[in-house]
DNA sequence: GTTAGCATGTAAGGAGTTACATGATTTT
DNA sequence: AAAATCATGTAACTCCTTACATGCTAAC
């Protein structure tokens, strides 16, 4: 999960992994957090394994000298990054449908081929279904005896996942409205754009 | 967390492991799932530890003689294992107004005493408040040039939350009406009463 | 009699976290 | 000059998952 939101964001141009930090909660908000105990191990992964640079920049560079800190690193994400985050990208598999797999997928979905984006969300969709009859044989198994507190949570669970999925039901007929028939186009809506 | 869902199944009766984890699912739904892989070395660590006593039946107990199965384990929690619960119950700390951690205490409500009840549902409702203004300022930011997809994942983000506020100011409410100056009592709603 | 489901476990490993260690830079 | 914040990292650990191994019991 890191290693997508990383390569993702890098793919947005060069930072350092404070940075990085910083507009990972940016982008994901509460949805995920992580720490940077968790950042700078999967940076120096990506560094290995090639799909990143990393830069130590001298302490006096033209550019800024005054405000030169000591030897930050910027990570820079190479051809072969690139080519990694669109393998990450297309991977729809059942992490992609959970919590965490959706919320970081999605994040990066102005990335995402018009295909990839529909099979994740109506993977997502089944998924939610799943768990809203789950919940719905649950609550009305009256064998079950659930005390109010059991009840509330599955009723509120329900409610969340009847909501997620009409929101999941707009964001494909709008996929397949704007991009139907079409070729498979990579970047089809540039940022901001709708 | 699986230690609390294992104790509090096991305050309501003896069970074996792999009815437990049927239970488990059928409480919690989807909200947590959990693996025979960590279910048994917690069954393990808690017979360990003292919390539970766990009986090998044997192959032919007369009530059972004719759906004996091989050596079942039957798990029966402990005093120390009641007061271990009694504890947890009652730990409402911070990883308690995460999802995962909320979900399970909310599930053993019944079993906990009103006024830790109130401290839990408060401290969810502070976390929820803070992703809620987070992901606020995400979307005013107009300096963040937002995708549409990153927009409309705080977006839902934030309408869950306005939900669920709105929920535990409910709840909130019923407890401060129900048990209101009264003493704190470790049992008040019997399961299934309203 | 073979497949499916019940039942109990172990071993290896993944994906993170917390706590720690260190030092530079900016603000008060 | 002290405190806060920026910045980079490591080590130990937690908690759970996947995959495997094993054997009983019921159903077809």
């Amino acid at each position: 999960m890191l290693e997508l939101a990383v390569l993702g964001l890098l793919a947005d141009g060069p930072t350092h992994g404070y940075a990085l930090k910083q507009r990972l909660s940016a982008v994901l908000g509460t949805f995920r957090a992580f720490s940077f105990g968790s950042l700078y191990p999967t940076l120096k992964r990506l560094t290995v394994a090639g799909f990143v640079l990393d830069q130590h920049v001298p302490v006096d560079v033209d550019a800024v000298p005054l405000t030169s800190r000591r030897s930050r690193v910027i990570y820079v994400i190479t051809p072969d990054g690139k080519e990694r985050l669109t393998d990450l990208l297309a991977d729809a598999g059942p992490q992609t449908w959970s919590d965490d797999g959706f919320g970081v997928h999605l994040a990066f979905f102005a990335r995402t081929p018009s295909p990839i984006r529909v099979r994740i969300l109506e993977g997502r969709r089944r998924r939610i279904e799943e768990g809203r009859e789950s919940r719905r044989s649950a609550l009305t198994r009256a064998a079950e005896r659930l005390d109010r507190y059991t009840a509330e949570l599955h009723q509120l669970g329900l409610d969340a996942a009847d909501r997620e999925v009409r929101w999941l039901d707009e964001l494909i007929a709008h996929e397949r409205e704007h991009h139907a028939g079409g070729p498979p186009c990579a970047y089809p809506d540039p940022p901001g754009a709708d």
